[in-house]
Parts: structure tokens; C-alpha cells; sequence
DNA sequence: AACGGGTGCAACCGCGAATCC
DNA sequence: GGGATTCGCGGTTGCACCCGT
């Protein structure tokens, strides 16, 4: 027995929306709000699927969302919060005033992972490359160490020959090292990520996903306070997060110094998570894992994404990078 | 001008969560 | 309490457009 279909699949359209069905949808949603989605496309005389209307909505037609270039700024909140909360395009998309889920996913997919591969980041963990392959290599066995090193730097090499001869990038003036400018005030833009990353669910075995914990060593990327300082485009329209981590220009996480720190942190959250999410369960969900976080950030006092890195000021095309 | 590959984005699909009855 | 229904999310696909050859 399948899945019951969310509507019938004859006589619904599919494809293109068609301007003409754009202002039926919308006028209709403009008088009747969108209470149920099954029964506005029939109102509104669109042979569409209730489905296919709200996505119409949400990510095209509703009259808050911007449209055009992403920011630099948000750009930023983006790389920064999918640090912290992975493929939560929703809650990243929260974040960033007339943002949807789907031009976030698509900004990141198209755009970012590029750049960050570009920058020797693996976009999925937010580590280098070169934290990645130190940690195979405490993890094989040496015969298969060497083969999957062989093969890594071949990829790496090809890559970077590529993307050398594609740009010229003067790799002398890139800045891995210099100190970020202001922490005086990294209060607001944490508590948004709090916020964000309350509304984070556990995984299977009851683990919050706790990436930023993970970029340990001190490693960190971030912003140059200049590229914010020129973005003229988002100005005063901003979202709490952009006008927060235009403020600082950092984030502050905790970062365990050992595996067996690692562990013993591990071992610590998810004991307080489950007790918070308790506590939280009376309160509303992902409350406890905000307070949690909350208090890890207090006890912990590093910043990542702390560095100033100009490879942030290239554009993303000039470090097109195909490697996975 | 024609072609092919790359890119960006709108739209679709399937699943799990939430809500309704 | 449990099945049915609706909603929301993340992953994927399809296609129009662009650009280099």
C-alpha cells in the first residue's frame, strides 16, 4: 500500500507557473489567507496541486521576499550558521530578512560549497581539507592511509593546477593569519544562534549535532570587517544576524581540545540535553538546547571564525573548485 | 550560426512531523 | 489512542539561459 498522493495527479498542472495563475494565487491568498492549502487551488480555480501552490507562495509570490544577489553579509550567515545547524535551510533562511529555504539551499549548492572547496574547507564539515586527511590518517590502517593520501593530493593537485591556471590569485596576498578586529560585542549574533540552534532536534542516539564543538584546534574562517563595511546593498534592511555580526565581526563556540575532551564533552551534553529537553518538553520544544548551548558558550570562551581571511573578498567564480 | 557544457533557479518528490477527527 | 490528513523540510530534477568554441 503506497502513499496516499497529496491530490489527484490528473487534471493538475505542473511546470512553469504562468503569470496569469501567479495573480489568481495570489489575489485569492490576498482575500483568504492560507488556511488550507488543499482547498486554495480549487478556490481560486487553479488546476494545481495544493503542494505546488504553497511552494509557488512561499518562494516566489509572497510579497516579503527579496529577490536578486545575495549580500555579502548574508553570505556570511549563511556559511556561519550552516557551521552551527548543517542543512537547516529553514532555520538559516529565518535568519536572513526575505530569505527563503529554497534560495538559501540554492545559494549554498551553486555558490558557497564552491568557494569554501575553493578555500581547502570541506563545506559539510566546515574543517580544511588538511584537518580532514590528519584525521583519516589517525583512523586507518597505513597501507590504506597511503592509497587514499595518493589519491586525495592527486585530486587536490588537479584542483588547485585548475584553479590556478583558471585565475590568476596572488596567493601572497592572502591573509590565513591575521587577528579579527572587534569582539567587544558578540552577545547578540550568539544568542541568534542560540536561538537557531534551539530549535535543533537530536539525533538517533540522542546527540545534539553540535558541529561548531567539532572545529577544534583553533582553526576558524571568517570575515574581513571591510567586505561588511563596503556592502552597501543590505543596508537598512538587515536582519538581527547581519546587523549582529556586523557589529563584531565574530562568533563565539566552545571547542574541546582533546579526542578524550571531545568525548568527555559528548558524554556532558548529552546528558544535559537530556535533561533539558525535559525541562523543555513543559516549555516548548528546543528550549532546553538553547539554554544548553547558551551556558557552553559562557564556560567557553574561544571565538571561531575569528580570523580574517581575504580569500572571503575573492569572488566566488575565482575559486571554482569541482572537488566533492 | 550551431553546438555543447556549465550554471542558476524554479519546481517537484518523498518523507517525517504536526494536527485533526 | 490511532488512523487520516495536512504541512514543512531537505534533496533532487528539469530546463532556460549563458558562454566559450
Amino acid at each position: 500500500m503506497g502513499r496516499i498522493p497529496c491530490c489527484e495527479k490528473e487534471n493538475v498542472k505542473r511546470g512553469q507557473w504562468t503569470p496569469e495563475e501567479d495573480n489568481k494565487l495570489a489575489s485569492y491568498i490576498a482575500q483568504h489567507g492560507t488556511r488550507n492549502w488543499r482547498l486554495i487551488p480549487k478556490n481560486a480555480g487553479l488546476q494545481r496541486c495544493g503542494k505546488s501552490c504553497r511552494l509557488r507562495w512561499t518562494n516566489y509570490l509572497r510579497p516579503d521576499l527579496k529577490h536578486g544577489q545575495f549580500s555579502d553579509a548574508e553570505e556570511h550567515i549563511i556559511v556561519k550558521f550552516h557551521s552551527v545547524l548543517g542543512n537547516r535551510w529553514s532555520l538559516i533562511a529565518a535568519q536572513l530578512l526575505g530569505r527563503t529555504d529554497n534560495d538559501v539551499k540554492n545559494y549554498w549548492n551553486t555558490k558557497l560549497k564552491k568557494k569554501l572547496s575553493g578555500m581547502g574547507i570541506d563545506p559539510v564539515t566546515h574543517k580544511p581539507f588538511s584537518h580532514l586527511m590528519a584525521e583519516i590518517t589517525t583512523t586507518l590502517n597505513p597501507p590504506q592511509v597511503s592509497h587514499l593520501a595518493e589519491a586525495a593530493l592527486g585530486c587536490f593537485k588537479d584542483e588547485m593546477l585548475h584553479l590556478l591556471t583558471k585565475k590568476r590569485v596572488d596567493l601572497n596576498q592572502i591573509n590565513f593569519s591575521s587577528p579579527n578586529l572587534n569582539h567587544n560585542n558578540p552577545n547578540n549574533f550568539n544568542q541568534t544562534v542560540d536561538n537557531a540552534a534551539g530549535k535543533m532536534k537530536l539525533d538517533n542516539d540522542g546527540n545534539g549535532i553540535m558541529k561548531l564543538w567539532d572545529m577544534g584546534n583553533g582553526f576558524s574562517y571568517g570575515s574581513s570587517s571591510s567586505s561588511f563595511g563596503n556592502d552597501e546593498r543590505n543596508e537598512g534592511s538587515a536582519s538581527p544576524a547581519v546587523a549582529a555580526w556586523r557589529g563584531h565581526g565574530g562568533i563565539r563556540t566552545s571547542v574541546a581540545e582533546t579526542a578524550a575532551a571531545e568525548e568527555e564533552e559528548r558524554r556532558k551534553l548529552k546528558g544535559e540535553v537530556m535533561e533539558q529537553e525535559e525541562i523543555g518538553s513543559e516549555g516548548g520544544r528546543g528550549d532546553g538546547m538553547m539554554m544548553m548551548r547558551r551556558r557552553q558558550h559562557d564556560q567557553h570562551q574561544q571565538h571561531a571564525f575569528n580570523v580574517d581571511n581575504d580569500l572571503w573578498n575573492l569572488q566566488a567564480d575565482d575559486l571554482i573548485n569541482h572537488m566533492v
